[in-house]
RNA sequence: GGCGUCGUAGCCAAGUGGCUAAGGCAGCGGAUUGCAAAUCCGCCAUCGCGGGUUCGACUCCCGCCGACGCCUCCA
């Protein structure tokens, strides 16, 4: 099967061999723990996760790794993100976002780091980010790998042998983006174009102590950072950019990796200035054999902005939060009812990764009754196979998975993967063992319809006793309207359905009684 | 200004130089139902605009219009 991907480096779609036959190596750029991450965020991070569960299919052992940044960034003439997080713990322990008792010391950079990156955590693996599951491992945290001779400070080190950085006047250790003929392959840009966009934020008096306007930071000496370390250039913090080269490199093991994956804004200077620094360090001529990166999350065909007020976190949709358009009014109301887990996933990876993807009320509403589909599919195959669940093995010889896999390969394409396996539901199922062994292939890619894989599956939510109380409420509701309408009861009956309805449960109406099921949202 | 992506039905969205332009949602008609829901059957687009290349273009080229991203912290 031929894989591709369209890769940044060189802007076009080019076929994918693994530097390792069989094995792939890929690094995602992960969140910068600071705050509770939203539905854009995931939206990249779930790209990343569907190309690692897409290797897998395809039989490749993929050795996934996903960075937490918990290190504040100084950025010329702003504020410290991690002093900002703490002003903004302080507001949402008002609001009640962040529960009273969790961050004690909302001045303590490194409790705000570790409750945001617990957040973090407990969302991913809701979202059936597979990775998730594996922290620590695979998941480094930036301020693990600050210093040794593997960590930041040994590769600043490194490039100051190699002659690809310098200190500056005021001690301050910069990356010299003229000793890297690379620099702006991945980016587009030149140095002369660098420079001539130079200017605007940075000021005249930090430009004029580098070599060239592009040089960027590596190590700041600064005793009053509110996260510091000890270095061969004095107390202070790591730049932005160093914390991925190291950190790819010291988990992965490689100097070369086969893809790196991230937000589209990643690709300058982030991943620019990556590049530089693993290929400066390692004398290798690239850093990654593929840059994917997904673009942005539209909510309601509008950047998501906090002003505008369609900011949502993913807990967020779990909660109902998501803003609808009430038809008849007019008015902006709230959904209200909670969003199940595989829903946003689903509707967070269904578009392709390379699209502006809008996120709207109605598309999750969809993305829900995709969803139902796959559900109640699984469970007629099971209920068919009852008592004789012996396991059938598939592989992509099969028509429905070798069409499906095939899609993925060409540049992970959701969309004509959904297209091979949507009417496939829908058709005959003579053998409905083997149609299980398919749909679970299908489903290990997806991650979106419970079934018992172990972990990494974002429907399959331990209910709570609380859930099992409102499901026999609803099924006692639904036996007294069955006695109803035995007895031609009909107003009865309706006052029933409009009950269990009103709980959130549909009901069915089956030659063996009413039956009930969870609406997946809305 | 520089670099880049995109424009397919009410909505999401795949795709191809030439058979009936996937699939899903919504909608419509029908079966079923006490009425519904669910389910099943059927219906539902000529591909932003203009020009060119070609026997033939939605698919290739040029121009235009429009949307969006990056160039600065941001997934």
């Amino acid at each position: 099967m031929k894989i591709q991907f369209y890769n940044s480096l060189t802007n076009q779609h080019e076929e994918f061999t693994p530097l390792e036959p069989g094995k792939v190596s890929m690094y995602s750029c992960g969140p910068t723990v600071y705050d509770f991450a939203h539905i854009g965020n995931f939206r990249s991070f779930l790209f990343g996760d569907l190309l690692r569960r897409f290797f897998e299919l395809t039989g490749h052992e993929v050795h996934h790794v996903m960075n937490i940044t918990d290190v504040g960034h100084m950025v010329e003439g702003e504020a410290d993100k991690m002093m900002e997080a703490a002003n903004r713990v302080k507001v949402n322990k008002k609001s009640g976002r962040v529960p009273e008792g969790a961050i004690e010391n909302p001045e303590d950079p490194y409790q705000i780091a570790e409750f945001y990156t617990q957040a973090f955590l407990e969302d991913a693996r809701r979202l059936g980010y597979k990775v998730a599951y594996e922290y620590p491992h695979n998941v480094p945290r930036a301020t693990h790998h600050v210093e040794g001779a593997n960590g930041m400070i040994g590769m600043i080190q490194k490039l100051l042998e190699r002659g690809h950085a310098y200190v500056a006047d005021d001690g301050v250790v910069y990356y010299s983006v003229e000793s890297f003929p690379g620099y702006g392959q991945l980016s587009g840009n030149s140095l002369e174009k660098i420079q001539s966009n130079a200017g605007g934020r940075v000021s005249a008096e930090n430009q004029s102590r580098k070599k060239h306007p592009g040089d960027f930071m590596l190590w700041k000496p600064d005793q009053n950072h509110i996260m510091k370390w000890d270095s061969p250039w004095g107390v202070g913090y790591p730049g932005w950019h160093i914390e991925c080269s190291v950190m790819a490199r010291s988990i992965i093991g490689r100097d070369v990796i086969d893809i790196h994956t991230g937000g589209e804004d990643l690709i300058f200077p982030h991943h620019e200035c990556e590049i530089a620094q693993s290929c400066g360090a390692t004398g290798k001529d690239r850093f990654a054999n593929f840059f994917i990166h997904a673009r942005f999350l539209f909510v309601e065909n509008e950047k998501m902005s906090k002003s505008l007020g369609n900011f949502y976190t993913a807990r967020d949709v779990f909660d109902g939060k998501v803003k609808v358009t009430d038809e008849r009014t007019g008015e902006l109301t709230e959904m209200g009812r909670s969003v199940h887990p595989a829903v946003l996933r689903f509707e967070l990876i269904k578009s392709h990764y390379r699209t502006n993807m809008n996120f709207t009320a109605k598309g999750l509403i969809d993305s829900a009754q995709t969803i139902d589909r796959m559900v109640e599919f699984r469970k007629t195959l099971e209920d068919k196979i009852e008592g004789d669940s012996g396991e059938v093995e598939v592989d992509l010889s099969h028509p429905v998975l070798s069409e499906f896999a095939a899609m993925l390969a060409d540049d992970l394409n959701v969309s004509g993967a959904l297209g091979a396996m949507l009417p496939w539901i829908k058709s005959d199922h003579p053998d409905p063992r083997l149609s299980l062994a398919v749909l679970k292939k299908m489903n290990s890619v997806l991650s979106v319809a419970p079934i018992n894989e172990g972990i990494a599956n974002a429907a399959k939510e331990v209910e709570s006793e609380s859930d099992a109380a409102e499901f026999e409420q609803a099924q006692q509701w639904a036996n007294e309207m069955d006695t109803a309408r035995k007895d031609k009861d009909w107003p009865t009956s309706d006052a029933f359905r409009d009950k269990i309805h009103a709980a959130g449960f549909e009901v069915q109406q089956t030659p063996e009684g009413s039956k009930i099921k969870r609406k997946l949202s809305v």
